[in-house]
DNA sequence: ATCAAAATGATAATGGTTCTCATTTGCAAC
DNA sequence: GTTGCAAATGAGAACCATTATCATTTTGAT
């Protein structure tokens, strides 16, 4: 049930190559469970890990495809990944600080499939996201 | 109550000019709700009106912020943009062929205040996306 | 009609992301 | 363990939506 091994490299018709196995363990092993492409060049680049650019954009798709990692896109125009464990959940974003929180909520969560099905759609995905202050003592004010 | 009549231009502190009026006017006379600034674009050149792509995101930009329209930003990268008439409502996507039908559903906004507010988040706004397959017969399957 | 401030539009610049292609790497078969 | 080749990588170019620059035009108050 854990998609996040290596084995699931093979699983998804992905070779396990160095690239690779680095960025499933930055996830794995980061504070920031949220990360754009552009983090994770620079973290990769700060452990001394030799890497392009081009690849970590490549390689995050196909980890999105492989189902390791979910993608959202957030105002702003960057696309920012996570590690796709345990269960769907949608978003809440600081306004001031980028702090990012989740939640999931049953009621929301089923009324979305009803109203979707009113309509005559059939769902693919959906993205919720509530855009707000936080209210944290340590909120700095910044991106 | 209306926000889209021309003399808000000048309650915004806009003047106006004829790019102004002719995107407003667009807007209240198409078919299509939901444009991006590429659409606007090619709309009013088609229509004889010799305009600017740089004055149409600059207008664009400038009725979000005086209220007259309101932004989206669903996936694929390019915001959309519509009249800010009547409430707040929500948004279900055709993978397939753009089309955008809009919905509102007062369980699911009274949900995400209370959610967020167990949080500790003050909400500013959200936006939830729904995407999905459309059942329409006109489907066309493409963008 | 006059004129300064504001707006426009052609173009360059930006930022995130994808594409190209020559070089390198993973791995299965020998 | 070599070998061979398809797959993957990385440097840089290309792309696309959007924003910035700046010389020219328009607006609206006088």
């Amino acid at each position: 049930m854990d998609k996040t091994r290596p084995e699931h490299l093979k699983d998804a018709g992905l070779k396990s190559t160095v690239p690779r196995l680095n960025i499933l363990n930055l996830f794995k092993s980061s504070q920031e469970r949220h990360m754009s492409a552009e983090d994770v060049y620079k973290h990769l680049l700060a452990s001394g890990d030799d890497v392009g650019l081009a690849t970590v954009y490549r390689v995050l798709t196909q980890f999105e495809q492989a189902g390791l990692l979910v993608r959202h896109y957030f105002e702003g125009g960057k696309s920012v990944f996570e590690l796709n464990q345990g269960r769907h959940h949608d978003h809440i974003v600081c306004m001031q600080c980028g702090h990012v929180e989740e939640f999931y909520d049953e009621a929301i969560e089923s009324r979305q499939e009803k109203v979707a099905a009113e309509h005559g759609f059939a769902v693919h995905n959906h993205s919720l996201h509530i855009y707000a202050d936080c209210l944290r003592k340590k909120c700095p004010h910044k991106r």
